[in-house]
DNA sequence: CCCTTTAGTTGTCATTTGATAACAAAAACA
DNA sequence: TGTTTTTGTTATCAAATGACAACTAAAGGG
């Protein structure tokens, strides 16, 4: 069954994709923020501006937890939140500029990283590579 | 730079292949397995037999708690660890029956849920998605 | 205007996970 | 043979995360 066979390829992938991107964030997060914060600062980087139920149902987790740890990540300076006057319930949340400046950091090191892994890689491989990327984003991981 | 611009297809492609398999295979694990322990199993299906060594590198973890961690699975009857008689310091996990048998499961779901992610894709493109996943394997997520 | 829904907060408790020290036994090595 | 290294265990503690109840305030709808 052919089926199949692209599942088996897409289990095997999806795992790697995971173990390399983990190896690679690996230490990456400042050490005042926990796993957890780590990634919400991360969704919140690439998404700004968003709400506390758009973070809550991205990173799966209830509203009062996240709730608690957006707090956590305000408190310590690296995102704000300002009430959308057309609606005062929501409230926009982006990074502070401490924020921007640990995100880019991070991003630095990790860019650096990734780097070393396709090292070497002639221009022809890395057109191939970002067609790939593309068409996957676009047909499975949409 | 071209670099540069890679790189943040990289970023954003990790992003969303966390996102899709995180709701992929939301729910999937089985109500006695923690998150964890669901990561931990499905790493020893696809790769056993495997030490505890092997697992407390893959997951990366401390000996202690990865020791704990499996100490649990085969409590629960969904792993088997057998020393090994060359070295008799090492055991070789694997899945017992119970284990295989709720893996498969878990993975009949995901299969599941997959294929109703590509549903209405052509041959053709089935094609393509296949040499796409083979690519970036070898040459990124290696 | 009342009622319901949506968005978010606060507090509390249980569970999970991470970190570390101290240990045992087999293997490797000198 | 004695020492060191590898592989794993047990126990304990702290921190992170998850679950839930009770609450406030704004918006929307009749």
């Amino acid at each position: 069954m052919d089926n199949n066979q692209l599942f088996q390829k897409f289990v095997a992938f999806s795992a790697a994709v995971h173990q390399i991107t983990n190896d690679i964030t690996k230490d990456v997060k400042s050490e005042a923020l926990t796993p957890l914060q780590y990634k919400i600062l991360e969704y919140i980087a690439v998404s700004q501006p968003v709400t506390l139920s758009e973070v809550s149902d991205c990173m799966q987790m209830s509203m009062p937890n996240t709730s608690r740890e957006v707090k956590k990540l305000s408190e310590k300076g690296v995102c704000t939140r300002i009430t959308d006057p057309d609606d005062r319930r929501k409230q926009g949340i982006k990074l502070s500029a401490a924020g921007e400046a640990l995100m880019n950091e991070a991003f630095q090191q990790i860019a650096v990283r990734f780097e070393q892994r396709i090292a070497g890689i002639t221009a022809a491989e890395r057109k191939e590579i970002e067609q790939a990327l593309d068409l996957l984003q676009h047909k499975v991981f949409y």
